[in-house]
DNA sequence: CTTTGTATGAGTGTATCCACTATTACAAAG
DNA sequence: CTTTGTAATAGTGGATACACTCATACAAAG
């Protein structure tokens, strides 16, 4: 399941926690939403205190805020954070790709083939799929540079934008699917060049921002006050 | 004060985390220590449940290990870990300069050549201050880039090495001030070139990297099995 | 002497309870 | 009708209490 982690929860806390991410990434709490302990306890049958510490764990990884005394509430990303994410995003699968080169053999290669190809099919497909396939193409990469740390650090960058993606690739009318060029990324790598690849990836990655941003810009504008999903939360 | 949060704690549990931060970034508790959330209750005067919520907060950055019912210890980084982390400062820290070319005019030169020479008398003093001078000279040139996220994250990064640069510069005969060339980040910014300072940086950062993880060898196989300071906790 | 079983204690995870803060609704004054 | 003060309520942070897990020590059996 792309860039989420598989197993069991092993305590309660971490039962809550993955509850609230699902509920975040697909969008069901959305920017803006503030949550509640007890209801979200009294959903899942338990007590209030996993609750908080799950939000604590969210906290830290930017998808909730937590204001001392007022609460907990997804918090919305302003479109000059959601660019900001998308730089550190290019560099760090800069680096990934880079360092993953080495283990690029025809094998590798094949089974780079096989994401692409899954996300064309989901892209024809027209369901919701897409973006799972395409956090997988990207996941499979990461995970070939063998590096823990960065592989988790981009996973969350990949789930913060999520909902954003979610609803413009449910919104547009030219869905990302036909212009995100992934051949040029897997083009890259056949060439065995660890810099162009690099080059590469960066640039691919920073494409999707402005036209995210520009999507973004123009709801919330059309939406004016009255927004339901406002584009920012934090001033 | 370097990359550390200023201000009052406005809870306890956030006291509870600067404090748990403060003694893990010291070296008061060492890597593979564990940390027994009614001790530290105590010693601040509050219940286990605030500490438990900082655990969480240290955990999510690395800093501390959670496994489930079998409590919380720092957690040591192995030398594949700590060059990891510095693979992924250089990039971030290469994104840094980059954005922050623009900002860098006349008085931000003079402040910036007033960092290094902070940093130069520290060094010469042969105090432990180095290492906070070092970080306030890279947190000056992040912080220049203007972006909150990218800046919290390598804040974090520098803190998640820093207890293993103290022992390093602590024991080491040649210390770092004395090979470290900022001069030539400082000049690499004066020429305005952003993909040069981006590179110059880079290769910066990366350059302490084997010097610390051979100094780390050493002393863990020197120590042996005894090691009071693991330099891997995890295998 | 080694191995296996058991008991005890320390430590963890969760639930409940209490005190305090913030927010809202409402009323009185202007 | 607006503004300001006040009361009521919902919600948060923290403390305590309890149940369960794990680890260690020790004893009995091989």
């Amino acid at each position: 399941m792309s860039f989420a982690s598989k197993g069991m929860a092993a305590t309660a806390q971490d039962e809550a926690y993955r509850a609230i991410l699902q509920d975040i990434r697909s969008g069901r709490y959305q920017p803006g939403e503030r949550l509640i302990p007890e209801t979200i306890a009294r959903e899942l049958a338990m007590s209030r205190m996993p609750v908080r510490e799950a939000f604590q764990r969210l906290a830290n990884e930017g998808l909730v805020l937590i204001r001392p005394n007022r609460g907990c509430v997804v918090s919305g990303l302003t479109i000059d954070e959601i660019y900001e994410l998308f730089e550190i995003r290019s560099v760090l699968e800069g680096l990934a790709v880079r360092l993953a080169m080495p283990r690029f053999d025809a094998a590798a290669l094949a089974e780079l083939d096989d994401h692409v190809a899954r996300m064309h099919r989901a892209g024809a497909a027209g369901g919701g799929d897409w973006l799972g396939r395409h956090q997988e193409f990207h996941a499979y990469i990461c995970g070939l540079s063998r590096r823990p740390k960065l592989i988790a650090q981009i996973a969350a960058l990949h789930i913060a934008v999520e909902p954003y993606m979610r609803v413009w690739l449910h919104h547009v009318a030219q869905p990302a699917h036909a212009t995100e060029r992934q051949d040029e990324v897997v083009e890259a790598i056949r060439t065995g060049d660890a810099e162009h690849a690099e080059a590469v990836m960066r640039e691919h990655v920073l494409r999707t921002a402005p036209r995210l941003a520009e999507f973004l810009r123009k709801r919330s504008q059309a939406a004016g006050a009255s927004s339901a999903l406002p584009a920012s939360t934090q001033p």
